[in-house]
DNA sequence: GCGACGATACTA
DNA sequence: AGTATCGTCGCT
């Protein structure tokens, strides 16, 4: 067992990517509980993800890469673990995260986390809906195309408590291939949409 | 170069 | 239901 911080966290780094490099309908799911950690202000905020969603990739109507590749989904096209950021509706950022393998474009949008406030975790903020979770953790399209276990990156991904149980649901917000349920949440969390 | 539209979220 | 608000992409 490596006891040096730094191979402890490679190894953590390698077990997280394990359970990413796998199809985005199993990713998502396994996603719950897990913590964002972004760097780069004055303290690390950590966000615990309580709602994911699945896109499929190119057989997948709903899914960004459905017309193929353009330099905006791009990212998609990177090793599980790429970051993926859009911007919608002239206002909102939207978090996702590339699974599966490289150069098989399924990723998981997350759609809220739990954002974890003081010391004592008292104050728990919540970021329902995509667009506040991105709001509330500063993240924008500038954190597209990079990966969250790189030594510098601003945004990781870290192990947390799993749900004690998971809903599934449908998507929300999309017109096509509507009705499938590739929607996951944590039902005991508040920070789920509620749709 | 142009225009339609979107993986949103709030208010009424 | 209405709306704020703009980058992306397909098409001309």
């Amino acid at each position: 067992m490596p006891s040096h911080p730094t191979l402890r966290h490679r190894a953590d780094a390698d077990r997280l990517l394990r359970g990413l490099a796998r199809p985005p309908e199993k990713a998502a799911p396994w996603l719950l509980g897990k913590l964002l950690v972004r760097r780069g202000g004055r303290h690390p905020v950590a966000a615990r993800i309580v709602e994911t969603e699945a896109y499929l990739g190119e057989g997948d109507p709903a899914a960004h890469v459905f017309r193929g590749r353009t330099p905006r989904n791009a990212p998609l096209f990177g090793p599980p673990g790429t970051v993926y950021v859009y911007f919608v509706y002239g206002m909102h950022h939207c978090l996702n995260i590339a699974v599966d393998r490289e150069g098989v474009p399924g990723c998981v949008l997350i759609r809220a986390a739990e954002v974890l406030g003081g010391a004592d975790g008292r104050d728990t903020l919540i970021g329902r809906g995509p667009g506040r979770l991105c709001r509330v953790l500063g993240l924008d399209t500038r954190l597209s195309g990079r990966h969250l276990f790189d030594p510098d990156s601003p945004l990781t991904l870290q192990d947390g408590p799993r749900p004690r149980a998971v809903g599934v649901a449908p998507r929300v917000g999309i017109t096509k291939a509507a009705e499938r349920l590739l929607r996951f949440f944590d039902e005991d969390s508040p920070a789920v949409s509620r749709r």
